[in-house]
Parts: structure tokens; C-alpha cells; sequence
RNA sequence: GGGAUCGUAGCUCAGUUUGGUUAGAGCGCCUGCCUGUCACGCAGGAGGCCGCGGGUUCGAGUCCCGUCGGUCCCGCCA
């Protein structure tokens, strides 16, 4: 049994259609105007908003408890449907024709001031909304967000059911394996010393399922890694998982963007143009600059290194002799960039590591360039050529080792894409980067580290640069990036025991290392492994750019600040001694 | 681990450059008046550990050191 009138219409249904209806409406008291002899309340619900009035002529007892009324008193309130007086519609609601006179208030729930206000336009510090979350969820922006983040699964688990996938549940709880991100680890209370770690991915469990032979599996699942926070990371985040058997590269990317363009038209109402055009790691490092980039403008680089490889300019010929680059773009009308800002640029680029920044001035009468005392005219003229720089334009370059050189210039075409508002909105440039490396090394851990991971199988014709150059060898692997963010990964794995053995020594992982570690999935290959791959999509970072969000976090109810602190609940804590007992643990 | 930036009223900020009387503004809140408002209006009022700790100084919101917290970035993120 309730002890208050129950609702019969929400908040944000009413219409003129229910005018002369007795209704029942209840939710948050969003602003109360009191006039003195009539007293108005917006009254809101996740539905929207409806106006309330309370007159001692509609009825004197809930027009006097109406005074009492506060923002976000919780309350039930029976009344009248009525169509406003001429001139007081309100065309920003919906339910701006009509509102309710009150007949009954019921008071379920007073509520002290929020610290900021329930709407959408708050100027609120972002630790303030973290800390009061319950309140921050109350905002439509928020609930838009998590709305749409909901229709997100609904569509996906609609999707691939329909495609004969089935969703299977795998263990938060499990073993911790070396390779990738820092585990977080949970410690075993029965076994002493022992720790399960939570999973980074289901990875090795899917892997095993298509072995058990359930060929087309999704699941959406949580991923754990304990490393920094950015605005779009966080230590724990949703991914879609899919896996499939008997599959080559082409059945995973159509699988995928059929998802893609369901969501978009479900979510967005936006017709995604599928197959999405695609990439190979090689091209877009030496066109953007970067393993996503982000094609809704130009600022296209171009290699120069032939041009210079002779330069009396050592740094130029000596960087192309080592077998690095020498490579640059242009900005259009930015020849007039003033000092000031090119100081700002080459620091930018001497942070990311570059030794230096060259830019080149093209105007009517010349073409100029920071190096002109070293670099002979006609190899600038050349160059302003090569990246496509006319009158008036600018030109950077860099030099330097391929993937380093490359990578600074990818970060300042984005930085001048940024500074100059090239970047159109309301396009959504989905492609596919493929072909990655499959290996590199690693000067911290000097040893080959996987660029996907170690399941990931090489390409056939490369396999045989595994015994001879294995930095050469590239990857079944492939990363959907839209505009300039990687939103879903995968590869072609590696379904053979012996090839997987092989792929674990070239990562320094030894035979008993790789039993003790990885030995169930290499067991399990030996009975009948089918050829398999999948993909994985960060699903808070496409919801995050679906909703037009800059952080994960305006996606995710609750999230954590960027030094892993949930202010809301205060966690991480200190726990008792005697729990930590129980675990067989000491803090040091 | 490193860099940048921020922390003053419930909220958003000014004041810090150049130390000096009683730390201000807008919004919000409270009280009163007001019967068609919807950023209601009008009048009045309350509200401060200047993040925290230490130092310099006759004197610190302001200078110095440390620390905690927010945001962004590099490293890290198979």
C-alpha cells in the first residue's frame, strides 16, 4: 500500500488533449514562482516538465501548503488539466498550452538546497557535480546522455541476436597475465598469497569459447586497467566484446559497420555511408601523422626527405642518411603567423620531442624558411612544392626518426586544426586502420612488446619475417577511428599452438613462462582450435562523441576524477585491519 | 613519474602583479509584499578556516616551502 496518490500521467506527456482531465502528477519541484495570491511550481520528472498552479480558488489547503514548497521537494500533486489563459503559453515546453490547478499537494519528500541549480546551463566545477553525482544525474543533459547510452545496448544486443551471436557472461574474477596494462589485482582470502586480477578484456576467454565452438559470441562487458586517467580513459570502461569463427578480416569489419550504421540511425537518426573507407597504419602515419586520424580536414603531410637527402643542411641529410624523415604540411593563409606563435608551435613540438621546428613562409614575391642560412633555395622552393604550400601559406617540418617525426607532425596538425578552426562539426569520418606492425620494441623493457596483443595473428605472407626481421612483420590487426578517435579494435588471432608458442618467445615470454601463464589457452588450441577474430568498441568514448561530450565521464553515471577518486562515495579507502587480515595482506 | 592550470560566501568569480583600514560582485538562500508567472518583480537580510600545514614579516587572501584536491597533457594505456 502507498500513502500518496500514485501518478497517472508524467511530467512530460500532458497535452491539450488531457485538458478538463483529472491527473495525478509527481517528481521534483524544479522552480517555484510565488506570486503572493497564486503560486506556480515546474514540476519535473525524467519525462520533462509541467507548470503547476496552486489559488486559494482552485483549493486554499494545497494553495497554503504550496508556500512551503522548496527546488527539488519531492511531491504528488492531483489537479485539473487546464488550458492556459491567452498569452501565457509557454512555447519553450512542450507542455507549455496547458498546466494543472492543484487540488492536492502531497509533500513525500523535502530536499535542502542543491549546491547548484537542476538545468542544464550550470557553471559548476566539475568536482562540485562529482561529489553531489545524484544531483549532476538529475540534469536532462545528463539523463539525455545516459538515455542514449542505453539505447546504445539495446541496439547492440538487438543487432547481434539477430546475427545469430550469443551473449556469454565471462569472470571478472581471474588470473592475471603478464602483457598490456597494470592488472588490478584482488587478493584470494582462501588461498594465501594468491591474487585473482580483473579482467583488462575478456580476451583469452573468447578466444577459448570459439575453441568450445559457440562461433559468433558478444558480450558487453567491463574492462579494468590500472593506469593514468585521461578524459576519455578511465580504470574501468565498457566495451562491446564480439568474437567469430571462420572469419577473415572482411566478415569482421561488415559485421561491425552494420552495427555502426544501426546505431547511428537508431541513435542519431545519422545514415552512415558503409563499407568505411580504409587505411593501412604505413599510409595514415604518412599522411596524418597519427595510427586515427581524424580526416575532416586536410593539413595533409607530405615526405620531402628526397628533396633534402643531399642538403648541405646536416640535420636534414644526416636524418634522411639514418634513415629517418624529413616531412612537413602546410597551412593555408598563415604565412603572416607571428613570431610569437611559431615560438609557441616549436615548443609544443621540442615537448613532444622534436629537436626543432623549420617552418617555411610562402609569399608573392619568395619563399623563406627559418633554415635559409643552410638550406639552398631551390631545395626550399621544392619543398614549399611537395606539401602543396602557395602565396600566403605556412609550412612546418620535421625531422627526425619515421614514427617520431611523423607522430609530431600528426600532433601539430591537430593543434593547428584546432588553433584555426578547421575542424567542420556534424560529420562523422569513420575509417579503418589495418595492416598495424606486429611487434615493437621496447626501449624500457628492451624486448618485443605486441602493438595489439600476443594473439594477434601476422599476416600470412609476413609470417616468415618472424625468423628474420619480425619488427617488419605486420599484423591481422585492424582499429575503426572516427574523427580522430579510436573507438574499436580487433585482429585475426593466432589459432595455432605452436605459431602462439612462437609469438611468445618473440616477446621474451619463455616455454615455462608461457605455460604457467598462458598455458590453458595453449592447451586448449591443441584440441581443435577454429579460426577465429574479433573486435572490441569503447563503448563510453562512442557514446561520448555521439552525444557531442568531451570526457567519458559526462557518459558514465559514475565515474572517477582524474586521480581515480570517486568524491561521491570517497573511494578508494582504508579498509579494517582485520579485513585485511582475512586476506592475508599488510600495508607497507 | 613529469608538465601546465585552478582552489576566496552555497555557486561562479574579482581582489594576489606592487603585503597594509572592516575581503567585494552576480546568482542562489532567508524574511516581507505581490493572483498569470515561467531568468517573475519589489524591499530588506543572513552568509567567509581566502583548500590545509609551515615559514618570511611589525603585518600574509597576496611572498616562500610543503601538502591535499579538480581539470588538461606527456609518459603509461597488450
Amino acid at each position: 500500500m502507498t500513502s500518496y496518490t500514485k501518478r497517472t500521467h508524467t511530467c512530460g506527456e500532458l497535452r491539450e488533449i488531457h485538458i478538463g482531465q483529472t491527473v495525478t502528477v509527481t517528481g521534483w519541484v524544479d522552480v517555484r514562482r510565488d506570486l503572493g495570491g497564486v503560486v506556480f511550481i515546474d514540476l519535473r520528472d525524467r519525462y520533462g516538465k509541467t507548470q503547476v498552479v496552486f489559488a486559494p480558488q482552485h483549493d486554499i489547503t494545497a494553495y497554503e501548503k504550496a508556500q512551503s514548497l522548496r527546488s527539488e521537494y519531492v511531491i504528488s500533486v492531483t489537479g485539473k488539466v487546464e488550458r492556459r489563459p491567452v498569452g501565457t503559453e509557454n512555447p519553450e515546453l512542450p507542455t507549455g498550452t496547458i498546466d494543472i490547478t492543484a487540488m492536492e499537494l502531497q509533500i513525500l519528500n523535502k530536499a535542502e538546497t542543491p549546491p547548484f541549480p537542476i538545468e542544464d546551463a550550470i557553471d559548476v566545477s566539475e568536482e562540485l557535480r562529482l561529489k553531489y553525482r545524484y544531483l549532476d544525474l538529475r540534469r536532462p543533459m545528463m539523463q539525455r546522455n545516459l538515455l542514449a547510452r542505453h539505447r546504445f545496448y539495446q541496439i547492440t544486443r538487438a543487432y547481434y541476436d539477430r546475427h545469430g551471436f550469443i551473449e556469454v557472461e565471462t569472470p571478472i574474477l581471474m588470473k592475471s597475465t603478464p602483457e598490456g596494462a597494470r592488472d588490478f589485482l584482488v587478493p584470494s582470502r582462501i588461498h594465501r598469497g594468491k591474487f585473482y586480477a580483473l579482467p583488462q578484456s575478456p580476451q583469452t576467454y573468447k578466444q577459448i569459447l570459439m575453441v568450445a565452438g559457440y562461433d559468433r559470441y558478444f558480450q558487453i562487458v567491463k574492462c579494468f586497467r590500472d593506469e593514468d586517467l585521461r578524459a576519455d580513459r578511465q580504470p574501468e570502461f565498457t566495451q562491446i566484446d564480439v568474437e567469430m569463427s571462420f572469419v577473415d578480416e572482411n566478415d569482421v569489419l561488415a559485421t561491425t559497420e552494420g552495427l555502426i550504421a544501426e546505431l547511428w540511425s537508431g541513435i542519431l537518426n545519422v545514415d552512415v555511408k558503409v563499407p568505411f573507407h580504409r587505411l593501412t597504419y604505413k599510409e595514415a602515419m604518412e599522411k596524418y601523422g597519427s595510427d586515427k586520424p581524424d580526416t575532416r580536414f586536410r593539413l595533409e603531410i607530405a615526405d620531402c626527405s628526397d628533396i633534402v637527402a643531399k642538403s648541405s643542411f646536416r640535420i636534414f641529410s644526416e636524418t634522411v642518411a639514418q634513415g629517418g624523415v624529413v616531412a612537413g604540411f602546410a597551412v593555408p593563409g598563415q604565412a603572416t603567423i607571428t613570431r610569437n606563435q611559431l615560438d609557441g608551435l616549436t615548443d609544443l613540438a621540442k615537448s613532444l620531442g622534436a629537436g626543432g621546428l623549420v617552418y617555411v613562409r610562402v609569399t608573392d614575391e619568395k619563399v623563406e624558411s627559418s633554415v635559409d642560412k643552410f638550406v639552398s633555395p631551390e631545395e626550399v622552393k621544392s619543398i614549399a612544392s611537395r606539401i602543396g604550400a602557395k602565396a600566403g601559406d605556412l609550412g612546418l617540418l620535421i625531422s627526425g626518426p619515421w614514427q617520431k617525426a611523423l607522430s609530431i607532425l600528426g600532433s601539430l596538425r591537430l593543434e593547428m586544426a584546432n588553433r584555426l578552426n578547421l575542424i567542420p562539426k556534424g560529420k562523422w569520418n569513420f575509417l579503418w586502420v589495418t595492416d598495424f606492425p606486429l611487434l615493437e620494441y621496447s626501449e624500457e623493457e628492451k624486448r618485443f612488446v605486441a602493438v595489439h596483443h600476443p594473439f594477434t595473428s601476422p599476416k600470412p605472407e609476413d609470417a616468415g619475417l618472424l625468423d628474420t626481421d619480425p619488427l617488419k612483420a605486420r599484423a591481422r590487426a585492424y582499429d575503426l577511428v572516427l574523427n580522430g578517435n579510436e573507438i574499436a579494435g580487433g585482429s585475426i588471432r593466432i589459432y595455432n599452438s605452436e605459431l602462439q608458442s612462437k609469438m611468445f618467445g618473440l616477446l621474451g615470454i619463455g616455454p615455462e613462462e608461457a605455460k604457467a601463464k598462458f598455458g590453458f589457452l595453449l592447451e586448449a588450441f591443441k584440441y581443435g582450435a577454429p579460426p577465429h577474430g574479433g573486435i572490441a568498441y569503447g563503448v563510453d568514448r562512442m557514446v561520448m562523441l555521439m552525444t557531442g561530450m568531451k570526457s567519458i565521464r559526462d557518459v558514465m553515471a559514475f565515474p572517477k576524477t582524474s586521480s581515480g577518486l570517486s568524491l561521491m562515495d570517497d573511494s578508494p579507502s582504508a579498509v579494517d585491519e582485520k579485513q585485511l587480515k582475512e586476506l592475508h595482506i599488510r600495508t607497507i
